[in-house]
DNA sequence: TCCATTTCAATACGGTCGTATTTATATCGA
DNA sequence: TCGATATAAATACGACCGTATTGAAATGGA
């Protein structure tokens, strides 16, 4: 029994989402704000994601998905936790002022209740758990890793200036330091 | 003509307002909650602080105030770039479990209108202000600093795991970096 | 063709929010 | 004591939000 055909693209409806959590603040993502952005209805946009919780989490989903699609084909088969890492800062250093989309996301999740970031906690976690701390290497290596987070949030949330080249210049130290 | 005598404390409203966003997330940051939490009624808040704006800048500059003497307090006279990241650091690894209100202060800035950090920017871009970015040393000191902010940015948001020895082996490997 | 079904738009509703307005209370100078 | 004044509470208002409900449009099967 199939019914009316779908005429409405959740990717550019999460899209629109990411746009106004960017662009405006996390405070403005609200059904309405959406629909308008994506050219729909404030229904249209209840119907595909039921509540606004599911929209934030079908945004956090799709971005990690992404990401780590990104962060798996620069590294080859090696899948260690230094790996991962240094995957997870060439991803990093090379998001282009479009794709804060990132920050964007989690500014949205740590709008609503904290615990709703329990989902990205796991993924972050995940990226130090290979690592044992005991060991000054692989401190090391969280160390580079923990500052490309520093970097990165402090330039998408507009709190420092890097201009490229320093930018480029700390990405090359971290990288060479989880080599 | 002195009328009525004050009876509200602006640092007990100002404490409560860090408590909500520390434990209920900044989008429940309101009058109302935050008059509940001080024990007093949605009209003093507003009397106090006018508009909800001011409200969220005046529990920036608190705490941005109450940062910087505790980085000059810690540091000599010694006010070089690389004395103040060690300062700060030092700051950031102490920072106890309630003392919080930094990434709670912050949540609530980005919360609002993204141009609203434009205060906190000019504090943040000062700590690297100094540094010589094409000099592998400066290079380091601003690394480490990034470091201790992704490291503490990702702890008060609950996105990583450190338990304290792991937590203070981290912040001595980036203190050993800059001095 | 007609009905079941899916998709989405229209509309409505209860709640909350920030703020403006009005009222009450407490102090000091005259 | 009596305004004038500063402080805070009470109340009200308009706007917006998330969601529920209802209605319309478009498909496929009987």
């Amino acid at each position: 029994m199939a019914g009316r055909p779908r005429s409405i693209d959740r990717e550019k409806v999460l899209d629109a989402a990411e746009a106004i959590v960017a662009q405006t603040g996390a405070a403005s993502l609200s059904f309405e704000a959406v629909a308008k952005a994506a050219d729909i209805t404030k229904s249209g946009v209840q119907y595909c994601f039921g509540t606004k919780e599911n929209l934030i989490r079908s945004m956090i989903q799709r971005w990690g998905e992404s990401f780590d699609r990104d962060v798996m084909e620069r590294i080859g088969a090696d899948r260690s936790a230094r790996s991962i890492i240094r995957g997870h800062l060439e991803a990093t250093r090379d998001s282009d002022e479009a794709e804060y989309s990132r920050s964007a996301v989690m500014m949205t999740a740590l709008l609503q209740r904290p615990d709703q970031v329990a989902a990205s906690r796991e993924w972050y976690t995940s990226r130090l758990s290979g690592l044992d701390m005991t060991k000054k290497a692989d401190r090391d290596a969280a160390l580079a890793f923990l500052a490309g987070e520093g970097a990165f949030m402090l330039r998408t949330l507009g709190l420092i200036d890097l201009d490229e080249a320093q930018w480029n210049a700390l990405f090359a130290d971290m990288l060479s330091i989880v080599r």
